[in-house]
DNA sequence: ATATGGTTTGACCAAATGGTCAACAAAAAT
DNA sequence: ATTTTTGTTGACCATTTGGTCAAACCATAT
């Protein structure tokens, strides 16, 4: 119903997407907003009554796909390995471009935000886990610490970027391959956690 | 040089560095700081001439007291593992009473922050286990990779908590418990990904 | 051509906000 | 006691910013 996001409409969302994420609630302008969607302020207004309305749908939207990469497991048939090095990648990828400071950020602001979002379904990546521990096929994990583990060392490494290139006393060539192979490190890691010993 | 700060200076630090916490750069008033300090904004400016000048004392400071944590390594002697432990759990226990979101959010709005802070020499940390990997005493490591996970499994769940809570499918209860005896699992997995195996 | 209904915008407005200042108060120095 | 320095504040100012509105614009139906 009526999320038939017209032309300029689009282009407003896209603009709004951009600065309320680089600059946070507090530091977008309704004029930049303008600017970059290449419309007038006065027209921004005519699309979307306020600030905090065009804030809340930039948000929930965000939010939404954020959540949809975070609870969805995949169904291809494979070892769980092979499903958990190819989530670990893509999640990974997905984070490089999206802005989970944003989420943080906003989160942190206002909790509200978060009580009016309907609880999600348990994430597959638990339910996946708890039935491999009760079959016997992984070690006997605490499946919840592994899904805070993985989420962990996927996320804050991005968040983190600027001061671990500082700290990790890394030259800038080899922090950037650093990053690149860092979330099949990431996978080797939990892996290697989570399967069971092959020693009798 | 001059960092004798009076009184009233004090306490205009306090509260400067709560609100800015809370509520980041561009979301803190220099009235709610006048105001949380007990005084007029007239004398909040008389002491700290424009809210650039304040913030970035703040920052600093804040930065400061992260970096030593950061790069302090014990002397202490005792066995590696140990060590690594209690760093785990001195450095939990410092992000949760500190706005670790904070530094991330600033850093994020005006990168300038960093740049003008001289770079800190190599972390204790690194060149610890970089020695015990050459002497052989432990696993041959990437020891960075191993620091960045440190980092990240100590971190990301005190920024993320709110959303853990909601997506690990734990009670309060069992959430609670589970935060507190995070830090040892942590140790617990670390320790194991470094420490040489015992087979043969 | 003209009326109709949606769209766009420059000009404005009111509130919020960082910052100033003259006047006053309180210490400190003389 | 009197001058001088330091601290304190209410009132004020300039700018920014979210938001409004009447007039203009434009497509389409009549």
């Amino acid at each position: 119903m009526s999320s038939i996001t017209s032309e300029p409409e689009k282009k407003i969302l896209d603009a709004a997407k951009a600065v309320f994420e680089e600059f946070g609630y507090n530091g977008a302008r309704m004029q930049k907003i303008a600017d970059v969607a290449g419309i007038s302020k006065a027209s921004l207004h005519y699309y979307f009554r306020n600030k905090d309305n065009l804030f809340d749908r930039i948000f929930d939207e965000t939010m939404s796909e954020f959540m949809l990469i975070v609870s969805t497991w995949t169904n291809v048939e494979e070892e769980w390995d092979v499903k958990l090095r190819n989530f670990i990648i893509e999640f990974y990828t997905f984070l490089k471009t999206n802005s989970l400071l944003f989420i943080l950020r906003e989160i942190n602001r206002n909790p509200e935000l978060l009580k009016r979002r309907k609880p999600k379904p348990k994430a597959g990546f638990l339910s996946y886990f708890e039935n491999l521990k009760s079959a016997g096929v992984i070690r006997n994990i605490n499946v919840p610490l592994i899904y805070v583990f993985m989420h962990s060392l996927c996320s804050y490494p991005l968040l983190n970027r600027s001061l671990f290139k500082r700290t990790t006393g890394l030259s800038d060539a080899e922090f950037e391959t650093f990053m690149d192979e860092y979330p099949n490190h990431v996978a080797d890691f939990l892996i290697e956690a989570i399967k069971k010993t092959n020693r009798k």
